[in-house]
DNA sequence: ATGGAAATGGGGGATTCACCTCATTCAGTC
DNA sequence: GACTGAATGAGGTGAATCCCCCATTTCCAT
């Protein structure tokens, strides 16, 4: 899908590679009940970033373990290389960031880091974002709108190998599923729609006839109950099933 | 524009209005060099709340002045009634909340405590919403994608009567008022255009000719130049002209 | 292997959109 | 007082949309 992005992601390795290969052995080390960890924040909002850092330092808050933030990011570029660099217990990511988004990282730290653990904090809510990170194998999914108190107290059984998927985002998941599902083709066709194509200008885009893709668009708007363009964009904005931020 | 929102935010007045008027008298104190000012800290997460209360109370930040977060809020609501309740020396606002958005608790906030200084510290960019703070007349704009120094340090200043509108904000608004500035009434039809509805559904509900709204529609797409619903409805997302969470 | 879901495509029709010309009213402005 | 901009509205045209009808092929699962 978003192979243009995922390219550059992985075409910005290639400048670590030395430090990454160092680091790699530090990985074996055995935890014990007063071990220490080693975490990296990644977050677009410096705010967001020092309370997380000052809140997971302090030692009262993740029961008897103690937490070192050893780097923080600001966008998903730099978290993809701190991840590379310092291969931390912890990773701790917000998926809206310019240069790379959550699920990107999250891919490209299993693929460099796969002990690290997890953990997504986030303001989001689309429903499409969140099925994707939790079949991408996130291992905690905290949101920013609730207490706090559910990330403290859940954090030392996700680094002893636990997962936790906050209920906010669970109770996302049980009241959304209804109808929709839709298909491969017709997900592929609702980008072209809202991305201003016209039946035609998909049809040739494809390889396939205007007529199909009209048919498409129908079954899609029965699906989703709606009865107009304007409908349909709101709805895949909601749902998080698009970028608002793509141009068009 | 908003009235019916508006309204609700009117009518949970009442709820406060004892409260609001005993403590009108202490609006009157004087500030001193090495003086106590109180706060009232309102965003939907609790992470941010928490750093902003843990950067204003510690006086090396705000060098000099001693800062009491007295009450915080985790929606517009909230927010206003936190404001009416405490009639606080400073605001810090986020505009994206729940309940009531950040012009509506600006207003609010203008009209219950007129001498507590605003600042509204947000991560939105959008160039629609961030000159509707302005010409609501914000004391502070800070941005929550670029370093945090920027409010430490120009928090006293706005309290002792100062403006300042961080460089993040000026460089849009420079940059982006090419051909624009749409008229009221073509506002307010892309709204109804972006909310599904067609021409005589406009129509009906302004009571005027479905001819006329095509004829706004027409000088709306020449206007921001795009050809396609998809393209107006993804034009005024990026540019914040309405409200992409909004239910349709 | 037989049913079901998905993708493909054709015909047709009612409606709407996007854009054009033309005209009137009304509020400010110079 | 003439002028501009905004809002109003009529008439018309070609294209696109939305939604019916119909059918074929392919692949997956019971």
């Amino acid at each position: 899908m978003d192979l243009e992005k995922l390219g550059n992601v992985i075409g910005y390795n290639h400048l670590c590679h030395s430090v990454e290969q160092e680091n790699a052995p530090r990985q074996a080390e055995q935890k014990t009940e007063m071990s220490h960890y080693t975490a990296v924040i990644a977050d677009d909002h410096a705010i967001v970033r020092s309370g997380l850092k000052a809140a997971l330092e302090n030692e009262k808050l993740v029961d008897g373990h103690v937490i070192d933030v050893v780097a923080e990011a600001g966008n998903g570029l730099d978290a993809i290389a701190m991840v590379k660099q310092h291969r931390p217990d912890l990773l701790v990511l917000d998926v809206s960031m310019p240069m790379a988004g959550g699920v990107e990282v999250l891919v490209e730290t299993r693929r460099w880091s796969p002990d690290t653990r997890i953990i997504v904090f986030t303001g989001i809510s689309a429903m499409g974002k969140v099925s994707e990170l939790i079949e991408a194998g996130v291992d905690g999914l905290f949101s920013k709108a609730e207490d706090n108190q559910g990330l403290y107290e859940n954090t030392p059984m996700i680094l002893q190998g636990g997962r936790y998927i906050s209920p906010f985002f669970t109770s996302i998941m049980d009241e959304a599923p209804k109808q929709s599902a839709l298909t491969d083709r017709e997900r592929q066709i609702l980008n072209l729609i809202v991305a201003g194509q016209s039946n035609k200008e998909i049809s040739s885009h494809l390889g396939i006839s205007a007529k199909t893709v009209d048919r498409h668009r129908t079954n899609l708007m029965q699906k989703l109950e709606v009865h107009s363009v304007a409908q349909l964009i709101a709805y895949s904005l909601r749902e998080g099933l698009i970028d608002p931020t793509a141009e068009i």
